[in-house]
DNA sequence: CGGCAAATAT
DNA sequence: TATATTTGCC
């Protein structure tokens, strides 16, 4: 019995379709002019841009100029990221600028992202942990306020409900026992523990192990999403991680994620900010998270985030 | 802009 | 169905 049980895990990764097995029906399914245009979101395939962002931001390493690191805790920070470069790409097939009227694919909240974002978070303390500074903070392309607001949302309902719980005492023991189902994304990330009682300031008001990485990729539109689907198709590898991110992550209560995928939805808009006064070109550094271990992570290497965006 | 509730998609 | 994410309103 246990052979059985010991031997079906170690199978079922041998059994794995080995990555030229999974190349060609990516580039049959993934065209480079379907990459190009890839705004495709049927349903399951928004991945693919997504992991391809993130196998082609896997390429960043560790840089650290001592850049601005985190902010203080202004009244207001107005500091307006952009890492608007170059401009268009004038790629041959000219006349794409899309974003404009598009719809964006549902955003794909993944442990890596989220935790992102708690992390950000934790950086501004809950007061001034506004969907707008935390979407700055995380300098994530393709971020909104919307999505940041919405997550923080649920975030923020995720905790109070940990309060309760931790009152109460059950069961046993050790502080994690909550599991729900959206417990899970959050249980993925590490909750600063001043998270849950803002009356009582630790000492400081922040630890993040915040990296700040040069802005050393800084793709732009579908050129980015062109760049994603080339690293995709040069890392078949990934792609059986990245297939099914619709519903939920599989991931046992202690067990490790594997999705560092980010939905990557089209560019939005680089042409007219609202009142983004003149952004200058900041080439604001993104943040990557380094390898954390969360409660129940055992040596799981996780992959780094990427790149920033700008707004 | 920020927060909350409802709607919708998966 | 339940959950996640989005959208609208205040």
């Amino acid at each position: 019995m246990r052979e059985d049980d010991s031997n079906w895990f170690a199978r079922w990764e041998e059994e794995l379709p080995s990555p030229d097995e999974l190349m060609p029906i990516t580039q049959t399914l993934i065209t480079p002019d379907l990459a190009l245009a890839f705004d495709i979101r049927n349903s399951t395939n928004s991945s693919a841009a997504a992991a391809a962002v993130a196998a082609a931001s896997n390429s960043l390493h560790q840089n650290q100029p001592v850049p601005p690191p985190p902010p203080p805790l202004p009244t207001h920070n107005s500091s307006e990221f952009a890492a608007d470069s170059s401009a268009e790409l004038g790629s041959g097939t000219g006349g794409d600028e899309p974003a404009r009227t598009l719809k964006r694919p549902r955003l794909v909240w993944t442990p890596q992202l989220h935790k992102r974002f708690v992390d950000a978070v934790a950086h501004l303390g809950i007061k001034n942990a506004v969907p707008k500074t935390i979407m700055q903070l995380m300098s994530v392309d393709g971020l909104t306020r919307e999505n940041v607001a919405s997550h923080l949302q649920k975030y923020r309902l995720y905790l109070k409900r940990m309060q309760g719980l931790s009152s109460g005492g059950g069961g046993g023991g050790g502080g994690v026992g909550v599991d729900a189902a959206t417990d899970h994304l959050f249980a993925s990330s590490p909750v600063p523990a001043h998270f849950l009682h803002p009356g009582r300031p630790p000492n400081s008001d922040h630890f993040l192990p915040f990296v700040p990485v040069s802005a050393l990729q800084h793709h732009h539109h579908q050129q980015q999403m062109a760049v994603a689907a080339a690293a995709a198709v040069a890392h078949p590898q990934l792609q059986g991680q990245y297939h099914r991110q619709m519903g939920h992550f599989g991931s046992p209560p202690n067990g490790q994620f594997d999705h560092p995928f980010l939905a990557r939805p089209a560019a939005q808009q680089q042409a007219v900010h609202r009142m983004g006064p003149p952004v200058h070109n900041a080439p604001v550094p993104g943040y990557v998270e380094d390898l954390e271990s969360a409660n129940g992570n055992a040596g799981r290497k996780v992959l780094t985030l990427f790149p920033t965006g700008d707004d």
